[in-house]
DNA sequence: AACTGTATTAAACAGTTGTTTAATCACACT
DNA sequence: AGTGTGATTAAACAACTGTTTAATACAGTT
């Protein structure tokens, strides 16, 4: 029948056990390959509690996705910034807070594997993502990228860039382990942690910026020109 | 016992056909998700037949990847640079031969869906795919930035611009439905075709480099100040 | 026609899966 | 003590998993 309990009183312990054993585990193997039983081992509680307290498996699975947004929030917060902050910091800022929230190069805690799975694969969870994390944290983006071009680019133009800045971030969690592969393991240590990263995403897209401006600069005088 | 066996003469048909049924099915939903008896159905062949020709389900899908890249290879051949052909022309070129080889925007075939799974999640057949197909391809990229740029970066910078560049290709494979849902539906079909995001990533890209040699140039005017 | 080795098959096997059931437990309230 | 309600349990369920078996079909060769 599948009717959601829901334990009105005290503790919620044994519901609360199951949802943080289980983000881990689903975070580690993904939805299918996860089994009920080895969440319920890992929680100590019986097989039929998931059913108890979920009413099934993809319930289950949809709280563990959102339960991981709001720790990472929580974990990571936007920074405050004042109202003279240059943009080029702010857009350094923000480069490494998408490497601390979403990338987390060090320790690679569930909260993040289980976020970039419905990234790659999204499940019906990811529309809620998308409306109360993703889009409005790509808005802060885009802001920052009006103030350092200094006027409106094209919103398809303006949204590529804030792509290729995210891009660059995201490509170091996606293909972390096919990096590793690829380079030499003790420049893989030393050279790309949190710091140099960001260093240098924020340096080359710097430039890609500028690059847009110059062009767009020749433009406007090509146009005045040939309007002359 | 998993005995593998060879069908030594003729046509091969019964083996091909698992293999070409195994290939769409594997790479829409991972290993895992996947049942032989879908396979051997959807192929028309006994289900016995997958332990008969390649011992086990896990050697069946290893041989699929194995085939994926050698038939995407095939399918998107690397260009062929004349001598006087310019570095940006190349670039331009390399950003193009990505989307197509591995983002693949319009249509989307099987063999790419598989190769990124095992970027993602890398199995014991990554380490082939690295070696045979990834490091020659960044080989070659490598290659074009020395050229852009007129003389060697350290080589941890230079890997980072090219992951940076390949970054930023890579993001509209991975994030392709969350970008789906980012933006406007019309955009999405208008704005970003193969020839808008090469043309932006190389613009981008250029950027990013040139200002790397801006920065280089004034700190090697800053140490010749500071040796006089 | 008899033999040989490969190819193919239906059936069974042993294990795991998510879910349900019905019984029991714990504890508050009357 | 008795009652009722939610929490927890062991057991069973039915469906599905990859793999194996043993029998059969089908060539080509002697």
């Amino acid at each position: 029948m599948a009717t959601i309990q829901q334990n009105s009183n005290s503790g919620d312990s044994t519901r609360e056990r199951i949802l943080l054993e289980a983000g881990p585990i689903f975070a580690g193997k993904g939805f299918r390959a996860t089994t009920v039983r080895e969440i319920c081992e890992k929680a100590n509680v019986n097989v039929a509690s998931i059913n108890y307290y979920f009413g099934d498996k993809r319930q289950l699975y949809h709280q563990t996705v959102v339960l991981a947004r709001e720790m990472r929030v929580e974990q990571v917060p936007e920074p405050n910034w004042a109202a003279t902050t240059e943009p080029e910091q702010k857009l350094l800022d923000f480069i490494t807070l998408i490497l601390r929230r979403l990338v987390a190069m060090q320790n690679e805690p569930w909260q993040v594997r289980l976020l970039m799975r419905e990234i790659l694969e999204p499940t019906e969870t990811c529309k809620h993502l998308v409306e109360e994390y993703f889009r409005p944290f790509f808005n802060t983006l885009c802001g920052i990228i009006d103030d350092l071009v200094g006027y409106r680019l094209p919103e398809p133009t303006r949204n590529k860039i804030g792509f290729s800045i995210i891009g660059q971030c995201l490509y170091y969690r996606f293909s972390a382990e096919m990096t590793r592969l690829m380079i030499e393991q003790q420049d893989y240590v030393d050279q790309y942690d949190l710091d140099h990263l960001a260093h240098h995403i924020h340096l080359f897209s710097l430039g890609g910026l500028k690059h847009y401006q110059e062009l767009d600069d020749l433009a406007h005088q090509d146009t005045s020109a040939t309007e002359t």
